[in-house]
RNA sequence: GUCCCGUUCGUCUAGAGGCCUAGGACACCGGGUUUUCAUCCCGGCAACAGGGGUUCGACUCCCCUACGGGAUGCCA
């Protein structure tokens, strides 16, 4: 039997370049590649730089690299919109010749005019189409504008929201060229998705408004339908579309202070998304469960707690190669070397619930590597008050002479026993000593962690503050 | 203003007319384990925006209102 023929799923992401890869933005790549992927399509990438003002290299870069970094990678080498002039004029052209377009020699000050009249008289802002019967030829004041239909209705059917009806009535007649003579976003847009192939456009709710516009073209020039798509918005605490103003927005802020890819992937792929009460997922799980009509259509706020509690969870999933591999940057970054320690598995192994994050963690290692600057104060005025106490501990364990975890905790028992001591005032001074708070792994082993020699000396030490 | 989209615990969500005394997770609070902290375990708090319909029955369907968001550019 002849196997039915499918069209291949194609999805793009189409950032601008004139600004650093937003987490939204990887949402958006995220929930593409993920589409593509279950669908044994393609993911394509389209830098959209027709707004020279405001496009840069530096930002496109940027854009490229942090997807590809965090997996994202396209399946075909991205394309740039700002080289491809010939085919949107091309594109123009076809327009112009089936007669849905013509010149328009309107100025930015008729224009406003026209909207403040328009605003005053409580109508909607729009191009009344006042040069569509002129017929105007072309010239250095004139942009190419799309002729509208005046009547009728555009359905659009969206994977997420089902029918979204919108009346022409509404729509006025776009830009299609500049004056200029640079093609606009709505028209770029259309050619490339045709001309990439795509099939499916998966983009964030706020592009909803221009899909009819964006079909207008499509019919002038007889493309085929494409299938739509709109993500809810991600939102910050205000509520608000998130935005510099209300949180961290660049990815690679969320990097730096250690969170793991896998496990900002999962936080955006969860807002808006959800699989019974499964929270963990990996790309793996996204691409085999994930089902883009399941999205949410209320926008969702990003809560950083979530992505902390998410990356707990991948930070114990990972083995302790992968995971010291991975903390090493973050230790380098406060000048320390990981292996510079006696220990190091079994220092960073029992230190690695110690913080959400890999900066916090290698900032609570600090005091196995380098000397204490200072003591947390409440800890010193709670437990250290009496420093013979400590002096007592330091002999103590001078004394011991085999230096493991079972003789130091038996000597350490025995002598809070003898002394008629509560456990903590014995514990928590030699606590304070060795790490310079009161936190820290088991004291037998922390101990063992820094040795008799360097145990003795932070004793010591802290003897020498205190007088 | 107009058009479009939306509205379940603080947050992310489950819920496709009876399974809902509205479930889970995070956060928070309390307890246990840990000689400390973290982890881990147990428990608790907490929501269907409001009003009309439709129906024997509505979180679920329809309408209105309110609120939020988006669009309304020779930006993308």
């Amino acid at each position: 039997m002849e196997k039915i023929l499918m069209k291949q799923i194609v999805t793009r992401f189409a950032p601008s370049p004139t600004g650093t890869l937003h987490i939204g933005g990887v949402r958006t790549a995220l929930f593409n590649y993920v589409y593509a992927k279950q669908n044994q399509g393609k993911f394509l990438i389209r830098i959209e730089d027709t707004d020279i003002e405001r496009s840069t290299k530096e930002f496109e870069n940027n854009i490229l690299n942090n997807l590809s970094s965090i997996g994202l990678t396209p399946d075909e080498k991205p394309i740039n919109q700002s080289e491809r002039n010939d085919i949107y004029i091309k594109a123009a052209e076809k327009i112009i010749e089936s007669g849905n377009a013509y010149w328009c020699d309107c100025s930015q000050e008729d224009l406003e005019e026209m909207r403040k009249a328009q605003t005053e008289a409580g109508k909607k802002p729009m191009y009344d189409g006042r040069s569509r019967n002129l017929g105007l030829k072309r010239s250095e004041k004139t942009v190419l504008r799309l002729a509208t239909p005046e009547s009728g209705e555009i359905i659009v059917n969206d994977l997420i929201r089902g029918e979204i009806k919108f009346n022409n009535t509404e729509l006025d007649d776009l830009i299609l060229l500049r004056s200029d003579g640079s093609p606009t976003y709505h028209l770029c847009n259309v050619v490339d998705d045709y001309e990439q192939k795509v099939t499916t456009v998966i983009r964030g709710e706020d592009h909803i408004s221009n899909t009819p516009r964006q079909i207008h073209i499509q019919n002038a020039l007889g493309y085929p339908e494409l299938e739509y798509a709109h993500l809810p918005l991600v939102l910050g605490t205000d509520k608000k579309r998130l935005s510099k103003r209300n949180a961290a927005t660049s990815l690679e802020e969320y990097r730096d202070q250690g969170y793991l890819d896998s496990a900002i992937l999962n936080t955006l792929a969860r807002l808006g998304w959800s699989q019974g009460d499964k929270d963990v997922f990996y790309m793996d799980d996204l691409i085999k469960d994930f089902d883009i009509r399941d999205v949410q259509k209320a926008g969702a706020i990003f809560d950083i707690t979530k992505l902390d509690w998410l990356n707990s969870q991948h930070l114990s999933d990972l083995s302790l190669d992968s995971f010291k591999e991975q903390l090493e940057p973050f230790l380098q970054k406060l000048d320390i070397d990981i292996n510079d320690h006696e220990h190091v598995d079994l220092l960073i192994d029992s230190m690695r619930t110690s913080d959400n994050t890999f900066s916090g963690i290698a900032r609570s290692l600090v005091p196995y590597y380098k000397d204490i600057k200072e003591y947390d104060a409440k800890a010193l005025e709670k437990f250290v008050a009496d420093k013979n106490l400590l002096e007592e501990l330091k002999d103590l364990l001078s004394e011991v002479e085999d230096w493991n975890q079972d003789n130091i905790n038996d000597v350490l028992k025995d002598f809070q026993i003898k002394k008629e001591l509560s456990v903590p005032a014995v514990n928590q001074p030699i606590r304070i000593s060795l790490t310079g708070s009161t936190k820290s792994p088991g004291l037998g082993l922390t101990l063992c962690l820094f040795g008799k020699e360097k145990s003795i000396d932070r004793i010591s030490n802290l003897l020498n503050f205190l007088s």
